[in-house]
This record gives C-alpha cells, sequence and structure tokens, in this order.
DNA sequence: TCTGGGGTCCTAGGACCC
DNA sequence: TCTGGGGTCCTAGGACCC
C-alpha cells in the first residue's frame, strides 16, 4: 500500500467558480472572515501577483484597478463542497483520513503494473465532473512524501496534476527543489533556524545531522526527517478523534465599549459553540471566555476568565448562565474590544457520561431539556441557523461579521438553488 | 477607520507525592 | 554552609497545521 494525498487547488476560489462558472474567466480573491484578508486565490489572481494574507483594506484599489472579483468566505458552501469532495474520495481509496476542509490523506493498492496514472486520471475526472472542483494527487512512501509530491504535482505543469515520488529515478533532484519554507512542519521560525544553518532544501534538511535537529525541535523533527529518508512515522488516522476543546471566536465588524454588546456577543459565540457540542456528542465541563484588543495597537489589551461547571454539559441555557457570568467578570470599559470567544474545554464524550445520564433520564425535566435542545437544533438545521435561538444574542447586531461580497449558500439551501439559464 | 478562525502536539517547569 | 531520588499531574507557552 501507498500513502496518497489528494487535494483541491485553490479550494476556496474553485468553490465559488464551480457555482458561478463565469467567475472561471477573472482574476478572483477570497477574503478571510470578517472581510479582513486574503485567504484564497484562482490562479488568475496569482498569476496578477495578490499575495495571500493582504488586508483587503491596503490593496483595495489595486483589485479595482485590475477587475479582480473579491468573495467574503461562505463556509457554508465550503464545507457542503467538502463533504460531498470526501464521499467521492473515500468510493476510490483503501483509506481515508480527512485532514481539512480540502485534503485528504490515502492509503491505495499499486497495481501490478506499478502505474497509478489511470488511477489518479480516472479520480481526478470524476471529481470534475461531479463537483467542478481541480485536484491535485500526491503519491509517496509516507504522508510527508505524499505532501511533497503534492505540491511537486501543482507546480510542474506538464505532470497534470499529479506526481508519483515512489517511481521517480532521481528523487534527490526533486527533494533539491523543495525550498524549506515549503515542507510540512517547517513553519516560519524553523525555516528562519535552518536557513541560518545554511539548511535550504529538503535533501539538506534530509542529510543534516540529527542531533542538531534533535535539540531544536525534538522529536517533531526528528519524525520529519525519518520521513524524508522514506521511513514511515506517522499513520494514517481515519477514525476522527474527539476533540479535546472547541471554541467560537469571532472579530467584530465594529469595536465593541458596551458591556451589553459583549454580552450579545458572548451569548452568540455560547449558543454556537454549544450547537457544537451537542453535534459533536460532547459535555463541557470547563468555560472560558475572552476579550481582546486590536493587536495592531500597541495598547493591546487580552483577559480571560475561567469557570468550572458544577456538572458536565451540553444545555446551552446552563453553558450561557456561565459564560454571561465571565463576560461581566473580564469586562473593562475604557477599552475598544476587536474580538471576544468562548472555549469549551475539559470535554467528555457521550460513551463516558452514561452513569450520568442514567440519573438523568431518571429526572422527566432533564429528559425534556434534551429533547428541547434537539428539536432546536433540528429546526435551525432544516431553515437556516438562528431561526430559532436565545433574545440575549441580540437581533442584527450592528457589530457582527462583515460580509459584503458573501455568495449564495447554493448547495445547502432551498431558497438559494443558482437557477440556469436556457 | 479597516489586519481570520479553529485546532493539535510537544516541552519545560512547578507543585506535589512518597 | 550543608539538604535524595523518582515519579505524576497540570499548566503555560511555543511551534505547527489548514
Amino acid at each position: 500500500m501507498t500513502t496518497v494525498l489528494i487535494d483541491g487547488n485553490n479550494f476556496y476560489a474553485s468553490c465559488e467558480q464551480a457555482m458561478d462558472p463565469a467567475l472561471r474567466e477573472r482574476p478572483l480573491v477570497i477574503l478571510s472572515n470578517n472581510d479582513g484578508c486574503v485567504i484564497a486565490r484562482n490562479s488568475k489572481a496569482k498569476s496578477l501577483k495578490i499575495s495571500m494574507g493582504q488586508p483587503l483594506f491596503k490593496i483595495r484599489g489595486t483589485l479595482e484597478s485590475l477587475g479582480v472579483e473579491i468573495r467574503s468566505s461562505n463556509y457554508a458552501l465550503y464545507g457542503d463542497m467538502s463533504r460531498r469532495f470526501m464521499t467521492l474520495l473515500k468510493d476510490h481509496c483503501e483509506e481515508l483520513e480527512i485532514y481539512s476542509i480540502d485534503e485528504a490523506f490515502a492509503k491505495v493498492k499499486r497495481p501490478a503494473s506499478k502505474d497509478l496514472h489511470l488511477w489518479a486520471k480516472n479520480l481526478r475526472t470524476l471529481v470534475y465532473q461531479s463537483l467542478g472542483l481541480p485536484i491535485a494527487i500526491g503519491i509517496g512512501t509516507n504522508k510527508t512524501q505524499a505532501k511533497i509530491a503534492n505540491h511537486l504535482a501543482k507546480t510542474i505543469a506538464h505532470h497534470a496534476g499529479l506526481f508519483d515520488f515512489e517511481v521517480v529515478h532521481n528523487s534527490e533532484y526533486w527533494l533539491e527543489l523543495i525550498a524549506i519554507e515549503n515542507i510540512w512542519g517547517i513553519g516560519p521560525k524553523l525555516a528562519h533556524w535552518c536557513r541560518m544553518k545554511g539548511i535550504k532544501n529538503a535533501l539538506q534538511l534530509r542529510d543534516m545531522p540529527s542531533s542538531q535537529l534533535k535539540a531544536k525541535c525534538g522529536v517533531v523533527g526528528l519524525r520529519l526527517q525519518s520521513e524524508l529518508k522514506g521511513i514511515s512515522c506517522l499513520p494514517i488516522i481515519t477514525k476522527q478523534k474527539k476533540k479535546k476543546e472547541t471554541c467560537v471566536s469571532k472579530s467584530f465588524k465594529h469595536s465593541i465599549t458596551s458591556l451589553n454588546h459583549l454580552k450579545q456577543a458572548i451569548a452568540t459565540y455560547t449558543v454556537l459553540a454549544s450547537e457544537k457540542l451537542r453535534k459533536q456528542q460532547q459535555f463541557a465541563g470547563t468555560i472560558t471566555v475572552f476579550i481582546r484588543t486590536s493587536s495592531f495597537t500597541p495598547s493591546f489589551y487580552s483577559q480571560s476568565a475561567t469557570e468550572r461547571l458544577n456538572m458536565h454539559t451540553n444545555d446551552t441555557s446552563i453553558l450561557l448562565a456561565t459564560s454571561l457570568r465571565l463576560a461581566e467578570k473580564v469586562f473593562q470599559p475604557n477599552h475598544l474590544l476587536r474580538k471576544a470567544g468562548v472555549i469549551m474545554q475539559d470535554l467528555i464524550n457521550n460513551d463516558y457520561l452514561q452513569l450520568h445520564l442514567l440519573q438523568k433520564y431518571s429526572c422527566e425535566k432533564e429528559s425534556r431539556r434534551e429533547r428541547l435542545m434537539q428539536t432546536i437544533d433540528k429546526l435551525n438545521k432544516r431553515y437556516g441557523r438562528n431561526t430559532v435561538t436565545w433574545a440575549t444574542c441580540g437581533l442584527n447586531p450592528k457589530w457582527s461579521m462583515r460580509r459584503d461580497y458573501l455568495s449564495a449558500a447554493a448547495t445547502t439551501q432551498l431558497t438559494q438553488i443558482p437557477i440556469a439559464k436556457a
């Protein structure tokens, strides 16, 4: 069995293009939450040298003069496209690890001919025909090699979206082409450290003294180096691990200075976080609420408060009572708050709660509350988020996220289905 | 004026135990 | 002035990922 990494090219941009094919002919960028900065670009935008992470307010003029299309991020659409994408992949791989919204590791059997070109070509065609998404496929003996192969599949044009590390003869040549910054597991700090030591590419990293790497970044570095040498250290994880904590946090459209607005925001995030817990079939034992001002000003201020619950729960009302109390505790007037969040911690799973549940179900009030939560979740799933919510969240609050360039929830809302013109 | 959100893993160091 | 050895658990902080 060999390891592959399959991912969607320019995933968010490709999702937008799949729903509005006219965008394929135009340069296109996707913005982060709150329309903050560029987080995805299609190939036309890339060729105009629009770089990742640029704040919109700095490049708005340039984008306009170049005729670049802009979209706010539409996670309802990307999440649903991702689900469809992964479903297709599951049918064509032996094992699948969904690694992120747009990529998956998998195990694939190599045919007698050793040649996986046909398999890859068919998969690329299937995904494009079914979803309109272009993908790249990297093949190697382990995850790190598959990642590198995937990078080459995208950068070497004539490889047509596929690179098989196990069948190339001159692997050292290809490793040397991979800049140190582009290696999976090497972030900005480590890349800088490597450059200082004269290590500029994957080949040099593979061959540098292990002791130095161990001293700098522990076993993580050693594992990475071993994988470059062809030894598998990182397993494919097919069963999704239960989360240890879950967080909802967002920046505000305008700075918040009143306790009332902060409580609306914290309530809104708590409602979402509780919904997440129920979806994950988990219960929180601890809640943290945090607030912060803009990290781009010298007077940066941040504060958090934590409270342990008497009993683990995923009941929105109980969690709300606690998080609103924490909001009052952390609130400071005279600070221009830009961001706040709620973290659910000390999570336990359904099965660990059996004893509690027995107690709970013996209590009519508790089981009625469980049914109430289930009903609210169902209504919101069917008729859209916030169909039923809590009044403390506020109605159309002024601080809520900016999304000026939002496309339709074309695959998840009946009212927003695209209309084909004859 | 305006700069994302949600995670994981690892390590060091302190508190505490016998 | 001098003060053991071996262990666990927890937390904070740093690094990384997409």
